[in-house]
DNA sequence: ATATTGTGATGACTATAGTCCGAAAATGAT
DNA sequence: ATCATTTTCGGACTATAGTCATCACAATAT
């Protein structure tokens, strides 16, 4: 499993936490509608600055995030 | 301050620790020499897979890394 | 039936991450 | 002071992050 994929799977899962859709949660982080769904999907590689803007919207550090998507690695990396 | 200034300082606080220089770095991650340098002066936003290629020669998890920014950024933040 | 809301998909585009080469400048020995 | 090592800076380049407009499609509501 790659990084942008769990990263991608972590993001959708915080994000419907938070109940926020797709749109409501770019809007919110200045970002576009579409490239979240990209993200959810592991075809974009988020630079660390997006990461910050992701997860001020979300309830979460930008370290735990990191945290989450690094145990999923680590996991899965056997 | 922003989030690349102080990635970049504490990219090359890190390194400086680990004893290599920043070919040496670049070699092991993968990277371009001249990349390290512009990392370190701010000058380039690392993806979350750059950060990951980068800890893993540094002796710290990309969470611990980016909490580091996050403290930094928070700190900075007034 | 037909709006509405959420998401996926595509293609064309702009901005910037990351590479490569080489030379100048800084740093640190001896 | 000189020499080697390290870092910075330049420009030209390639790869990819992130935007924008639009269509399709499913689910739910009216």
């Amino acid at each position: 499993m790659s990084i942008e994929i769990i990263f991608g799977q972590q993001l959708r899962k915080i994000r419907e936490e938070n109940k926020l859709s797709q749109e409501e949660l770019a809007f919110r982080a200045k970002l576009d509608r579409t490239y979240i769904s990209l993200l959810e999907r592991g075809k974009r590689r988020p630079t660390l600055n997006t990461i910050f803007a992701l997860t001020q919207q979300l309830n979460i550090s930008a370290a735990e995030m990191v945290r989450l998507v690094e145990e999923q690695v680590l996991n899965f990396h056997h």
